[in-house]
DNA sequence: ACCGACTGATACAAAGCGTGTATAAGAAAC
DNA sequence: GTTTCTTATACACGCTTTGTATCAGTCGGT
């Protein structure tokens, strides 16, 4: 069976009249009618009583009418729905982050996307990175947000924020009075840092930076929430490093300091499984890249996170 | 879209393999990429992740796989019931027919037509005669029984049994010890009839037949239901002249008389609208045809009903 | 009762689509 | 590195579909 010769028989179905069906139908009535007739001997059974003058349906007609208008619509909306899954439009799409990138990075991508693609239900996951990158690895999260860089390869990533690092100080130290701080001079002071997770690039950066300024920092506690570590320091336990955007944490106790010298280095990635992003997938990397403006060299914009009072960044 | 796609579609998604495929389908490997690929154009959705080596469905390809699973399955099971509903095979056939039908004519052809057409469905209706050429007049029954000759045009009709008449004349009579009467002899008796209905050939045979042997039946009850002519002859009212069949109606106080002379006259017939008969009264005529064996010059055979102990048949 | 208009069927030709064959191109396996 | 496996491309053939021209039968009007 065959779905234009089906529409052609509603067609003529509904008009009881194979002129005007085949001029609704935008073609010539001698192929419609031999169309038909194709139709009845492939079914095995007469659908229409013809006379010369009149078109009448046989009860086969009149069940089939019924049959291939289902059919058709089904049809139609089979072809429609597939087209938006196929465009991404339609289906499901599972984030994972860590907790520092719903601060300003995740919420205008999430926004931007819920109205660009309506229809796709979004699954939201704060996940420590370990986590994430084993959801991400094996399937149970699409696309994640983490501290880059990670060394899985099986993973593709792209940054979506570039921030610079600022102290946090207890409001108490001695350097809290200054506007900003040398790294250096943190060196023997007691550090409180995240883990360090496989694939968390922010707490490598931080011992990085501090072995550039010279010294090894003695980390006295861990703590995995950024949050968590600002509180420590706030209770005066020692100092750390945190992304700029941390500064939105404002607790009592704690100060913040740009650090001398110190270029925006941290960078919040996007990341997702190598191979063949689904169409849901590549639609939300595509409004990823819109709104992190990735493409026009280095990232700015509106998830741009400058460092405090507009430290050291801007041409 | 296109079923045959589809089918193509469903075959390439199951094997997840075009050559496999295509050897399962019967055909070559590249018309069948080819078609895939217009498949996938026209929908404008990827459908499958292919690389050189594998082939793995895309989200679009799951939601059509099922969509176009059911959608040909439907397809399948539509173009089954029409095919069937076309040959009569399914359906519905409201037959009326008189109550005396119902004694010999219709159990076998009933019997026959369930048989070989399990699938339709029997809606029977016993009414009057003039009631039933109404109602197959305007459709609300599809193929009746009566005695003929009726006078409408727009009916068509067979004949299925051919009786003689017999007389019915109460046990009291005195004609009731002879092995046969001859019609004149009743020309002065009161006559017991049916009701002169506008299309039952049955009540003018019998004033016909008595007009012949010389005489106007005086008729002095009517009643609608020739069992209950049969009754008033038991009491006495009069006497009457019944299809041979009635006979089985033994009733205590009536005598059953062949009558001398008078060969088969009554015939019963199957009627049904002239013009284009549904599929399933067209299987259902093909019933009645073979069961009475019309075609065969004079009916005969199961539903022939002989006179009363072979009387006036035979070779 | 005849004529014209309407409607569906048939005949034939052209175009488009589907399918087969031959073959290329790329990836995995040995 | 070579072989094998798998999909994609190129091209040709044939069937199916569609259009044009025309016929045949019926209905309505004069």
């Amino acid at each position: 069976m065959n779905l234009q010769r089906l529409r052609y028989f509603v067609a003529v179905a509904e008009e009881l009249n194979f002129s005007r069906a085949a001029e609704r139908l935008c073609m010539a009535q001698p192929p419609l009618s031999y169309q038909i007739k194709r139709l009845e001997e492939e079914l095995g059974a007469q659908l229409f009583y013809r006379t010369k003058r009149s078109v009448r349906l046989t009860d086969a007609g009149r069940l089939l009418l019924v049959e291939a208008r289902s059919l058709l619509v089904h049809a139609e909306q089979t072809a429609s729905v597939v087209h938006r899954v196929g465009q991404g439009e339609v289906g499901r799409l599972a984030i994972g982050f860590v907790p520092s990138a719903a601060n300003r990075v995740l919420p205008p991508i999430l926004r931007a996307f819920g109205e660009r693609f309506p229809g796709v239900e979004l699954l939201l996951r704060e996940v420590d990175p370990d986590r994430l990158l084993r959801a991400l690895g094996d399937g149970r999260v699409d696309v994640g947000f983490l501290y880059l860089p990670f060394k899985i390869d099986s993973l593709e990533s792209r940054p979506v924020s570039r921030e610079a690092f600022v102290a946090a100080l207890p409001g108490t130290h001695p350097l809290s009075n200054e506007p900003r701080v040398a790294l250096s001079t943190l060196s023997g002071e007691p550090f409180v840092l995240t883990p360090r997770y496989q694939g968390a690039g922010l707490r490598d950066k931080i011992v990085e930076h501090c072995r550039q300024a010279g010294f090894e920092p003695r980390v006295v506690q861990e703590a995995w929430l950024m949050q968590t570590t600002v509180s420590l320091v706030a209770g005066g336990i020692g100092v750390t490093l945190v992304p700029a955007s941390l500064q939105n944490l404002q607790r009592a106790g704690v100060v913040y300091k740009n650090v001398e010298g110190l270029s925006p280095e941290i960078e919040l990635g996007v990341v997702w499984r190598r191979g063949d992003p689904s169409a849901v997938l590549k639609a939300f990397l595509g409004v990823v890249g819109d709104v992190t403006r990735w493409g026009e060299g280095e990232p700015e914009g509106e998830v741009r996170v400058p460092a405090l009072r507009g430290g050291s960044s801007g041409p």
